[in-house]
DNA sequence: CCTACCGATCGGTAGG
DNA sequence: CCTACCGATCGGTAGG
């Protein structure tokens, strides 16, 4: 009988993109080497290349598993038949969520996305494209005069991505605010503005 | 008598930040190399260490004059004696006029801060600190129970500059919407929510 | 302001 | 003859 994969394999790669994420993270992708990710692995750099072919192929499944994983938020937090408003309370807590927890991916998709060849970009691109889309939706729902001003749907929806993906660079989830909070902030500021949120 | 500078001096260095702002957005500081910059100069790499004793020193400049042109502009915005609503709009317009016109400068300052050393990173920081610290004074002004509720201030803040920093990332002057236009949404979504943007 | 180089480290691959 | 891995090293290029 032919010898299949190793029992640990799925458990071998994850930790190899776990890893990357990390470094990617700290240093961008440029800056790590695969041999700066075989060392964190406790590895040899010929072991990261039995599972992946190359370093942009790590850099691939960092971003990909991210935004896959956001993508089926958004599809479990628009499923029901809520309010939309509550759809988007819902989604955005879900996204904030997985932007802490996974928060080195998220980092990474952010920041390197352009050092992806553009074949492969498009994938990630295409899967955010529908985030977006599924967000502006929801505004579109909430504010009737948003979907009569079609030109205005995108910009609407990239506002309220710039507030909940900004937080990357300073939100500390041990701070004086949790990340349920700003999600909640976040919401109502795109509903109500300054006096919805801090009241 | 000692030789003095070259007349162009000022004007050779400047051309060296603005080919290296333009890499540096495009490629990621550790994408870019010395030998780039020099190309996009038509000059030689020794020219550019003639300029600059380090490629960091380079990255340091790129982003202490963006940095600095930003603080100027929020002085500006809030000397007068207008009303806090009416001086955070000037001062919305104001820094989306310079994340427009200084397009590579501002995108090299969002991705790759943390690529200088912590000394240098320290300054731009504080300088950034000073404009969070500005808008935070400004909406506590405008909304009273932000005043009250301390902790909340710097999240606040936050989210507003998530809506207009994030911009660097989807939004085309030459799109179906103006950058003025962006940024009157951005102000009228944190005063009054998604209700006062499209209207 | 140029050509000619350096120590080191890069991503990727060889044989076993 | 397979998969899973290792120590050593490849040709090129980085900043200086």
């Amino acid at each position: 009988m032919a010898r299949t994969q190793a029992a640990d394999y799925d458990e071998r790669k994850d930790a190899i993109v776990e890893a990357a994420a990390a470094l990617f993270a700290a240093r961008g992708f440029n800056g790590a080497s695969v041999a700066d990710i075989a060392e964190r692995c406790e590895s040899s750099k010929s072991l990261i290349y039995h599972y992946y072919q190359s370093k942009e192929d790590i850099l691939y499944d960092v971003m990909i598993s991210h935004v896959r994983a956001l993508e089926q938020a958004a599809g479990e937090a628009t499923a029901g038949a809520a309010a939309p408003a509550q759809k988007l309370r819902d989604l955005t807590q879900a996204f904030m969520a997985l932007y802490v927890g996974a928060a080195n991916r998220h980092k990474v998709l952010l920041n390197d996305l352009d050092k992806l060849p553009d074949a492969r970009s498009g994938e990630i691109v295409a899967v955010q494209r529908g985030l977006i889309d599924k967000v502006g939706e929801l505004l579109a729902a909430i504010e009737p005069a948003l979907a009569k001003r079609k030109g205005a749907r995108v910009p609407a929806a990239m506002l309220y991505f710039g507030m909940i993906n900004w937080t990357h660079t300073w939100f500390d989830p041990k701070g004086s605010i949790g990340a349920a909070q700003l999600a909640d902030m976040a919401v109502d500021m795109t509903l109500k503005g300054l006096s919805g949120a801090v009241k």
